[in-house]
RNA sequence: GCCGCGUUGGUCAAGGGGUUAAGACGCAUCCCUUUCACGGAUGAAUCACGGGUUCGAUUCCCGUACGCGGUACCA
């Protein structure tokens, strides 16, 4: 029988969750819906000094604003938890122990400054870092060169030490990746890395190992920072579980910054003004604000979407996705090999066109939710429907709403006369006297009788009627902006309608 | 340095031995609308370089360059 798929998802929590998190998170949640399997959370939390307090529920929230949220996780729980790595040190060291009696890894009791004494020794302009390889370990305080009674007796001491793992000299490793193909490495280039701390919690490279045994994961999707360690993983699959036992890997890979080259960071959030997170992100280090996408005013739709397609297509014309036609869809092969440079106005342009896609049911709490941040509450829900449709095609991220449409809820404090003065004359205004009482007593009141009315009176006064049409804008709305001028009025309600008008007749009177 | 991964317009990208090398964002011009948008039309702009293989390479192979990633008791 096949095994059921599961995918995991193992983020840090101590640098929230930006772009390529998000995406990684995304395209584990596709693969697994789409195939009717598990999509499970794991925290990363192996180094406890950077451990940030709430980060796990501010992962957790992205991925629910998102709707990726996991079966499993730290949060949620399930049958393989816990789920927190620093919950699972003793399983951890166990499997350590395992590889040291396999004779595949060994206790190593040098200090920072020997290994700094080492890699100083050794370092040449040819050699920047040397490595604690098969060539170094000899020369190393390590198990390998103590005696079997001199490693038990520091053991016993409870002297400091790690386990790291004795990588072989002359073979080759060979991984198959869905998105790349056949990779291979030679083990005389590689380290041999820390498996187990001194702290007593893993290192990633143990972690990823016995967590996906243990919790069967089929498939690991990771970003492409993490393939020079692959190697490593694998070594320790043939060592633990066996190398069939394996998952399939696929690295992603990398978006980079908007500008210039490299992974995009949260430093370029902070440079260009722009979010690079799904939610607000306050950096712990520095204490600053790292503005997020939904509180930019992006539609969680929208941003899923522009996601999901940085990197991916399905080899159609179509970029317009919502998740289940994202889940039918998706395909690891088709994702890109190379790394997509982020651009917040394609980003803006997703959002703009899911505007346009909901429907005002659908967009109304968000806009309602923009007006209340601006101290404008919104008691006429009808009205609100109306207007939403009315401006929403001008809107790229919910905020515009607001601008776009404050004006329906309150008269201009201020008015745009230079468009309208230089042209002002004693005919103008007489014709808005004479509107004023025309339209006051019109049996329908909508933007078909009002256009109708206004023309009339145009004609009859002589005057053209395109000529009128931008006074009366300023008149309602302050600018020269904003949908149809006959629509407005129609909305804005007679008695509105007819004050608006006045007060601004009054003011050019004035001057 | 070494190792790994990449390279189609400014950006995201389709394509994959013979094509006028799709499409989208952005930009420009025009139409619609006497507003701003939306919408529509048009335009400028691309196969990193050098060798092979081939009748023919953007496509396949090999180099080079460039970029990125890794080279930690971070993930």
């Amino acid at each position: 029988m096949e095994k059921k798929i599961r995918v995991r998802f193992a983020p840090s929590p101590t640098g929230g969750l930006h772009l390529g998190g998000v995406r990684t998170v995304l395209y584990n949640y596709l693969f697994a819906k789409q195939h009717r399997g598990d999509f499970i959370l794991r925290i990363e939390d192996t180094d406890q000094s950077r451990y940030v307090p709430g980060a796990e529920a501010y992962i957790y929230e992205t991925l629910k604003w998102c709707g990726l949220e996991p079966d499993e996780s730290p949060l949620r729980g399930g049958p393989f938890g816990p789920y927190r790595q620093s919950e699972r040190k003793k399983i951890y060291r166990q499997y350590a122990e395992q590889l040291v009696k396999a004779g595949r890894a060994y206790y190593a009791f040098d200090t920072t400054e020997e290994l700094e004494a080492m890699r100083s020794k050794y370092k040449t302009p040819e050699n920047p870092s040397p490595q604690y390889d098969y060539r170094s370990r000899s020369n190393m305080r390590n198990a390998l060169n103590l005696s079997p009674e001199e490693t038990e007796k520091l053991l016993a001491a409870g002297t400091a030490h790690v386990i790291r793992i004795k990588i072989p000299e002359n073979e080759t490793v060979k991984l198959y990746d869905m998105i790349r193909g056949e990779i291979s490495f030679d083990t005389s280039l590689l380290d041999d890395k820390v498996l187990f701390k001194a702290d007593g919690m893993p290192t990633y490279h143990l972690a990823v190992v016995v967590d996906d045994h243990l919790m069967q994961i089929t498939h690991a999707f990771r970003g492409e920072e993490w393939l020079p360690s692959a190697p490593v993983h694998v070594l320790l699959w043939r060592y633990l579980f066996g190398e069939d036992q394996m998952p399939m890997w696929a690295h992603l890979p990398l978006i980079l910054k908007p500008d210039g080259n490299g992974k995009l960071s949260k430093r370029d959030g902070i440079r260009l003004g722009i979010p690079i997170f799904a939610m607000n992100w306050k950096d712990p280090a520095s204490g600053e604000m790292i503005t997020g996408f939904r509180e930019s005013g992006f539609l969680p739709q929208a941003f899923v979407n522009m996601l999901a397609v940085l990197g991916w297509n399905d080899g159609t014309e179509q970029e317009l996705y919502p998740m289940q036609e994202l889940i039918a869809k998706f395909s690891i092969e088709r994702i890109h090999k190379a790394g997509a440079k982020f651009n917040y106005e394609k980003a803006k342009w997703f959002n703009h066109e899911w505007i346009k896609k909901l429907t005002a049911e659908e967009l109304f709490p968000y806009v309602k939710k923009a007006f209340e941040e601006k101290g404008l509450v919104v008691s006429d829900t009808r009205f609100l429907m109306k207007i939403i449709l009315l401006v929403r095609d001008r809107c790229t991220l919910i905020p515009d709403f607001y601008t776009q449409g404050k004006f329906f809820f309150e008269a201009p404090k201020q008015w745009d006369l230079n468009a309208i003065q230089p042209k002002w004359n004693e005919y103008k205004n007489a014709f808005f006297m004479d509107y004023i009482t025309r339209s006051g007593s019109l049996a329908e009141w909508n933007a078909g009788t009002l256009e109708a009315a206004f023309r009339e009176l145009a004609a009859e006064k002589n005057i053209k009627a395109g000529e009128l049409q931008l006074p009366l804008r300023i008149m309602l709305v302050g600018e020269k902006t904003g949908p149809p001028v006959f629509e407005i009025s129609g909305s804005l309600g007679r008695e509105e309608t007819i004050k608006r008008i006045e007060n601004l007749l009054e003011t050019l009177g004035k001057s």
